[in-house]
DNA sequence: AGTGAAATTTATCTAAC
DNA sequence: GTTAGATAAATTTCACT
């Protein structure tokens, strides 16, 4: 694995708050030149610490005001059902986050909605219809207290 | 709310996925001048519709292997209670995204950890010592089939 | 090794239309 | 919305510690 030196991890501090500073206010920061800033974080780039440099998109403005998070168990914990599982959620737009998981659940899921009804239609096709699905249950978020992603949009 | 034309949403769906491509790579994606791209991306973050532009960092590069989602539940669902967990997890490092949800528990929460013995000591002070927890449940995520977030660093 | 300064390349911003 | 010129930023080169 890479050796991250102090002035690696100030730059990550702040470029995972930020990716959009300039060498020279990160040279600031980190009490750098520019062009070390550059150097370092093009490393972080090529070696993977840095995995990627995405946009937050407000769920809100791109019509999809409503998340759940869903607990899903399927039938038999098997490596087939599992993985075709897996490949529903990543093409599965409505499903921004998924995680593979041990314990009460199979599977957690975050889900984005336009509205109730919305959801409702989702968990028939996505849940209802998929004979490697035991049960699900629903939890609706009131309030993101930490976080951000990508999410699907439609116009 | 603001109204998303085709060009916004082509814009959008490509720097949630990269925003670091030059105005002149995503003109050739919506079929428009790298000037109107450029334009239009700022108006879409001075609206608000993209909240932030960040890095995603590899949790396993910097020392942060192993992820857990947390059921928590809380003594009473008081308002004043609600507020000081919530409190409690926008300055807690090791948890990285917090739900506030209604159902089967009052919050979810997505906790890195450098390994298993790191995550017991964190339940023992997040909340052992804490007088509102009724109770919480983990789940150690195996496999993050979608999604990628902000982590918390240190060397 | 890793750094920093200057020159070059490249991208972005500011007009004009 | 576009095109062209001015401004600013990121890369590259190279000398230095």
């Amino acid at each position: 694995m890479t050796e991250l030196d102090r002035a690696d991890v100030a730059l990550l501090e702040a470029v995972q708050r930020n990716n959009r500073l300039t060498s020279e206010e990160l040279a600031k920061i980190v009490n750098l030149s520019p062009t070390a800033c550059q150097r370092r974080l093009k490393r972080l780039r090529a070696e993977g610490v840095i995995e990627a440099d995405v946009s937050i998109v407000s769920p809100r403005a791109v019509g999809r005001p409503v998340s759940m998070i869903v607990l899903v168990s399927l039938e038999r914990e098997r490596a087939d059902i599992v993985d075709r599982f897996k490949q529903a959620i990543r093409n599965t737009r409505e499903v921004m986050i998924g995680y593979y998981v041990t314990g009460d659940a199979d599977f957690i899921l975050v889900v984005t909605a336009r509205d109730m009804e919305d959801y409702e239609q989702f968990t028939r096709r996505f849940f209802y219809e998929n004979p490697d699905i035991k049960g699900f249950k629903t939890m609706v978020v009131m309030d993101r207290v930490k976080a951000g992603f990508a999410f699907p949009i439609d116009v």
